[in-house]
DNA sequence: CTGTTAGCGCCTTCAA
DNA sequence: TTGAAGGCGCTAACAG
């Protein structure tokens, strides 16, 4: 599929070196305006267009980055992807896409993949971004990635993500503010993930404020044909002191959650209150809306890239940056179910800590 | 980004000339074992993964299938192109992504820079694929490509869509049968692409057939932070006479349009029955859920990839494949009010005309 | 200001 | 069975 047209054919018919014809193109050195016109000419005559692969193999970097994410089926990645395309093309570089699907074994290999493409960097989501061989590969080497939705213990690693643990706080404070003291919290896939980890994290530390008792994740597949989560579901949502709330570790498990709660007879949030992470659209769509926390996603993916070519291009080194989220309500979300009377919540939640 | 470790590294190591690890690699001629053995633990032992450049410089051409797509935002896009990274995973490519955002003045610029990038061929949603140069320059060129989405009059492009016009048809054809009588048709951006036409087509015949008077399409821009489209249908649906119904050219379109009638004080669907074309998830969660029709957009995107995988290597010729579509009945398209009041509906629609 | 030339990493004849 | 060498398209260092 490559054109014929090399840089060879530009020098003949424009009657100058390749060099030159580089030159002009690149704008790499001066050049006289004759010159210059003439190769211009020819270049647009003969639709030539540089071969990024002759490019590269001098410059041992192509100008793409490598996307690692776990689908693009959840609104939440594709929308981080959204932007990490808008700001790499304004800086001439294209995406090579790759997605595990939720297979935490498939990153080395997708990764190596995109090296060998001699990709400029990385975009990566990982499972663990704590404890990774594959990134630790990528550090020895001194491959350039930004990390995006991971939330890593240190900043040796740079990531682009939320304080995951301030927002379930948040959102846990909401809970226990509507009078909810039994909550439930509920985790997808990865539940071993450093997102999943500092969500569970944030939602101890308000449950122990409160003088509540946290609960363990309960750990669901959100993912595929699973039929539904109401058979997992059923132990623990039966009997009188079963939970009046439940926090989801995202918004596509909340909405399974939602369902398996329909199917074991249980109303939303009438017996059950429900809340998500992420923000996705869905929920604002659904009936009640779910109450979530919203993300910024799609900057997410921009400032991951501008991060990257921080790092590619003025050499900063890596640091875990945190960007501002916000509370949203939903009906999902009401006040508990009578024996647990509210009185005036005692501190309304900070809808958005970070500003 | 480049691994230090090259071909030659691994002869070094290895004992033998690059020709042989090379060979070795690629199992492009007989070695002896013993030399194979060295150059293979040679290979572990460095992590080598050979340079996908080196060889694309050779070979011309990357294993890579270059994408473009309005926007990741809209699920059907982000769908489709789920379906195309696991279908180029499988057959050992890599997807490289870019959107136009629904600018189609940027197709030419964006297939260029994918053509610079020696992709093995091209998966692309254009605004129209009946009137367009840069398809046709692509055919001059030979360079392969399968559009996706769009739904060319002729079998001179490669393609695979839904029968957007039988789709429409049927879709109407419910409207119709429900009691209503005057329907508007309200198309998005794109609304002089391909796809639009065709479902207007669809909406055109299905009015006709039933004597009733089709309407020109309702041009909106259902993108981006317009406030709304209430202004722009508020003379529309002013007055006695309006409008009891209002097909969508696609589901996004018609949430927006939900809201805008809802803004104008009029009830869907009690005094607008609505649908959409795509079957987004959101429209099933949005209550009342969205009728629409379902289009199979992940197997689209996987079909697209076999198709342009057959023309690259088994030299098949271009075909525009229609797959199956569903209606999917919703809470939005209910019965037409007062007025017009249906007798026992003529034809019921046919649920899916190609099975 | 311009041309010549040496690779970049790999594959592939051509010889040995 | 193996090695040496040329070349893919381009950039950059060096002459002129």
């Amino acid at each position: 599929m490559a054109r014929i047209v090399t840089i060879r054919t530009v020098a003949e018919r424009a009657g100058c070196s390749i060099a030159t014809v580089s030159r002009v193109i690149n704008r790499s050195a001066p050049t006289s305006s004759e010159v210059e016109a003439r190769v211009r000419t020819a270049v647009a005559e003969l639709g030539f267009r540089p071969s990024e692969i002759g490019r590269a193999l001098k410059t041992l970097r192509m100008r793409t980055l490598g996307v690692v994410i776990p689908s693009l089926t959840n609104p939440v990645f594709a929308a981080s992807v959204a932007g990490m395309e808008g700001e790499a093309r304004r800086r001439g570089h294209t995406l090579l896409l790759t997605a595990t699907d939720y297979e935490p074994g498939r990153e080395a290999e997708l990764v190596e993949t995109l090296v060998a493409q001699n990709v400029a960097g990385l975009l990566l989501t990982v499972a663990d971004a704590d404890h990774n061989p594959t990134l630790d590969l990528l550090d020895a080497e001194g491959i350039a990635y930004v990390l995006i939705h991971n939330e890593p213990a240190a900043d040796a690693r740079a990531a682009v993500c939320v304080d995951n643990a301030a927002a379930t706080h948040a959102l846990t404070g909401a809970m226990i503010a509507a009078g909810h003291r039994r909550i439930a919290y509920l985790a997808g896939r990865f539940s071993t993930s450093d997102r999943s980890r500092r969500r569970h994290e944030g939602y101890r530390a308000a449950m122990e404020a409160a003088g509540l008792a946290p609960e363990a994740p309960v750990e669901l597949d959100y993912l595929g044909d699973a039929p539904s989560h109401a058979a997992a579901l059923a132990g623990l949502f039966a009997g009188a002191g079963r939970p009046t709330a439940a926090l989801c570790s995202n918004d596509l498990l909340a909405l399974s959650v939602a369902g398996a709660l329909r199917e074991l007879g249980l109303a939303v949030p009438r017996d059950v209150s429900l809340a998500g992470f992420d923000g996705i659209a869905l929920g604002r769509a659904m009936n009640p809306s779910l109450a979530t926390v919203d993300t910024p996603t799609r900057r997410m993916g921009e400032r991951a890239v501008e991060m990257l070519f921080a790092m590619l291009e003025e050499g900063e080194g890596p640091r875990v940056e945190r960007l501002p989220f916000t509370l949203r309500p939903g009906g999902t979300l009401a006040a508990a179910p009578k024996r647990a009377v509210p009185r005036n919540p005692p501190s309304p939640p900070t809808p958005n800590p970070r500003g």
